[in-house]
DNA sequence: TTGTACGCGTTATCAA
DNA sequence: TTGATAACGCGTACAA
């Protein structure tokens, strides 16, 4: 923005220090940080023209220096699979909740070629404070591992059983599949079929809250079993069995969006009509679920809290080592939309 | 796995350090050092000895101290969104690109609340060596104006005009577009309309293949234009649009597989059928193409190749300061699959 | 309000 | 083959 020439600030080498900035000023170098931190110790003017010249000079502090000085780094390290539909969600919401308490998130992923232990290495090698650990592809047993060899707190987000070594986050599967199930009792239906997919890691918890309440109910327990995969290909493999039995369900229970979208592609192929000849319902609530002509009533997993909850959860086992790890069951909502409806409305 | 209790490894409150490894053995900081990076300089027998400690102790190098101390560190800073469709995929083809040539990747996601203002400056303090940035939702004149101000190198992921300030990688959409054109054409289509989504970031390549292509071809040019972002919810939107008019075209070339989703769901609802009514063509073969009951004829967009393609830009950059940033087009290829025919077959 | 001195974990240079 | 010593950028005592 200045007219200057003089001063030639293109193609600087070195990334400008606290130092250069003290020899632009004739200062002290401790000044400047007290200075940039808004700590006491520096005058209101002097701290307006440090100010200044970092801005000038592009000055950007030195993450990995200030992590070697401090004693314990504000680092939160994340480990998360970025293919995945939900997960973004959740390392999103990770952001503002980190930064309210200070703290600097570190994305590690997890792929075809990355495991677990090579994100938690990465994670460790900064010297993260904790570490969130989305969908969990990595058992119980590597966790425990990992909680202990490097006396790291984790909090598991998504998945796993309820443990001593760390915490989990993960939505009231068994309440959301309830729901569904309610809603569609309620609307009248009573040949209700579950899809679930086991290779799913929260699997069993949705599962339980269907049996459950189609016993409570009292009404027949039709459970389809898809083992592979658990997204859109394991819906359209639902469907083709479906196709296959002599009479369809009026509706139809998915354990995930995901394959709720694979199954009502696949019957609208076959001239199958969503909600009139079966209804449908999803979990998750993710932005599949409202993709406009699917719109489908789906238990909503709230992405933003589970991140939330997830950085509390953590800064509790930070602030005191000797609390112990607990599981967060985050409750779901049941969003309705219009991929359900009373059977036989069309028929 | 010993059975000393002694050594009492448990709640390490301090990682180990190169230090703790060279007290245990009773040799120096500086020879751990050569061993564990494999130099010349140590003995045999003492490599062993150190690595064999390092694992028992859980040994981690500190990164920030690492890149402290060396002139240049080998850091690759990843500008994206988590929550994209494609992203993903081009992301994870990074890691092992980079690791190749010994840089590791360090990620820095743009959210809701976070800014690539924001993702560029956080990479920038752990003094990444350069920048890839997918996605670009920051403009031109954003980048530009980071690889003048800091002088790191940038690849611009994605989309955005060839400059002089930065590398992109994009694919051949205009080519990609007009195989769909030419594919559609050979099967007997006349009657093509191609949805144009302009608020995507590479929507001016594809939309310039259809025109030149469909003019080449001597075919009317029946462009729709959905201002309304570029997914699903576009799909659905031109879907709406189109069944207002008198009669279908028969084949609808989309700009990209999610906008082709919301359109083949929002088709069936109306009971249109792909491909007997009408042909529907994607565009990024993304796993959306993939979904078995849509099987999406689509261009592919090769992420990994594109991926790859950034490293090299980056390091070819890096290498050589004077090096002039080009612009690197990686060819795309048509995969036909189901949702494409020859016209009215089934009318 | 400002300056001096030191240490964090690592790598690099030199001499032994 | 090994060991002293310095340096990277920053934060924090403590002294002036």
């Amino acid at each position: 923005m200045t007219e200057e020439r003089d001063g030639a600030p293109i193609a600087r080498l070195r990334p400008a220090t606290m130092a250069d900035i003290a020899a632009e000023l004739g200062i002290s170098r401790q000044l400047v940080s007290l200075a940039l931190r808004g700590l006491p110790g520096a005058s209101e003017e002097t701290r307006l023209r440090v100010q200044e010249t970092a801005q000038r000079l592009a000055y950007n502090p030195h993450t990995g220096a200030r992590s070697l000085r401090q004693a314990t780094n504000r680092h939160v390290g994340v480990v998360f699979t970025p293919a995945h539909a939900t997960e973004p969600d959740i390392v999103e919401s990770l952001y503002p909740a980190a930064e309210a308490d200070g703290y600097q998130i570190l994305l590690s992923p997890v792929t075809g070629s990355r495991t677990a232990q090579h994100a938690v290495r990465e994670l460790l090698g900064f010297r993260c404070a904790g570490l969130v650990v989305i969908g969990s592809d990595a058992g119980p047993d590597q966790l425990i591992d990992i909680a202990q060899r490097f006396a790291v707190p984790i909090v598991a987000v998504g998945s796993g059983p309820a443990n001593p070594h760390y915490d989990v986050v993960r939505s009231a599967g068994e309440i959301g599949v309830a729901d569904c199930v309610r809603h569609l009792a309620g609307l009248g239906h009573t040949s209700l079929c579950y899809v679930d997919t086991p290779a799913m890691p929260p699997a069993a918890d949705r599962l339980r809250g269907f049996v459950d309440t189609i016993d409570a109910l009292g009404l027949p327990e039709d459970v389809l079993v898809v083992t592979e995969g658990y997204t859109e290909e394991a819906g359209a493999i639902a469907a083709q069995r479906l196709l296959r039995r002599a009479e369809l369900p009026t509706a139809v229970v998915m354990s995930n969006d995901q394959a709720a979208l694979g199954l009502v592609l696949a019957l609208a192929r076959a001239s199958v009509r969503v909600p009139a000849d079966v209804s449908v319902t999803g979990y998750d609530d993710s932005r599949v679920a409202r993709i406009p002509s699917l719109d489908l009533t789906s238990s909503r997993q709230d992405a933003r809290t589970m991140g939330e909850q997830a950085i509390v959860a953590l800064l509790r086992r930070l602030r005191s080592v000797a609390a112990a790890p607990q599981e967060w069951v985050i409750p779901t909502e049941l969003v309705i939309r219009s991929s359900t409806a009373s059977p036989r409305v069309a028929a």
